[in-house]
DNA sequence: ATAGCGATGTTCT
DNA sequence: GAACATCGCTATA
């Protein structure tokens, strides 16, 4: 149980292709009725705003779903992908912009039995120890997976990561190396595809697929 | 390993 | 009516 500095508002001040590939490496940490759930993220896709995105849901301008995304830079933008599945972006730069990172990929690091259990796994011993190298892996290795475990959903759409919203962002004193980390095209999209926008821990084994170097 | 498919809310044509 | 920033199951190799 060790307490983690949260980021400070300027990081989400900032061009969000940068704010993409620095938070590899920062803690999401959500508390979940009084438990820590506390991951690294390994896997990050931007979202530009401006009108130079097609990928982006900002791109057409305001609707109902994607409001937030248009909010300051540090709000929460949470959506409902495929009717199904939640996906979670950190929003960047100034209100108005509609900027996001879209969180792909983590490593577990506390609370995997209640990740596993809001995954729908059980873990017998309630400590998440019992739970196999292949189960672990599954738990955060995708943007809808990732939400599942983390239990966020559309209340925590709109919301500033901070201590009280429940849902924060933290520096946990790791480091990536340049050659450490890749860009990539951004997955599952039809058009935008030309740009490295998504950003992975290249030898990383939690990310939504594994890399393969060209 | 890879491919196809069903589930299903929001947005767009 | 169709596409979509996904996931998990099934079938085929």
């Amino acid at each position: 149980m060790t307490a983690f500095p949260e980021l400070p508002p300027a990081f989400f001040l900032r061009e969000v292709t940068a704010v993409a590939r620095d938070l590899l490496g920062k803690g999401l940490l959500v508390t979940q009725g009084g438990t820590r759930l506390l991951c690294e993220i390994v896997e990050t896709e931007a979202y530009h705003g401006g009108g130079g995105d097609p990928a982006s849901h900002t791109y057409r301008g305001l609707t109902r779903r994607n409001r937030s995304m248009f909010e300051i830079g540090g709000t929460c933008y949470v959506y409902l992908s495929y009717g199904l599945n939640h996906c979670m972006n950190v929003v960047t730069g100034a209100k108005g912009e509609g900027n996001g990172v879209l969180i792909r990929a983590a490593a577990p690091l506390e609370g995997t039995a209640l990740m596993a259990r809001n995954r729908g796994v059980a873990s017998v011993d309630g400590t998440g120890e019992d739970l196999s190298p292949k189960a672990l892996r599954n738990l955060l290795s995708g943007p809808g997976k990732l939400t599942q475990a983390l239990g966020l959903d559309l209340q925590h759409d709109g919301l500033l990561f901070s201590a009280s919203s429940g849902v924060l962002l933290v520096d946990l004193g790791r480091t990536y190396r340049r050659s450490e980390i890749a860009a990539t095209p951004r997955i599952g999209l039809s058009t935008g595809k030309d740009h490295l926008w998504r950003f992975i821990v290249k030898n990383s084994p939690w990310l939504s697929r594994p890399y393969r170097a060209s």
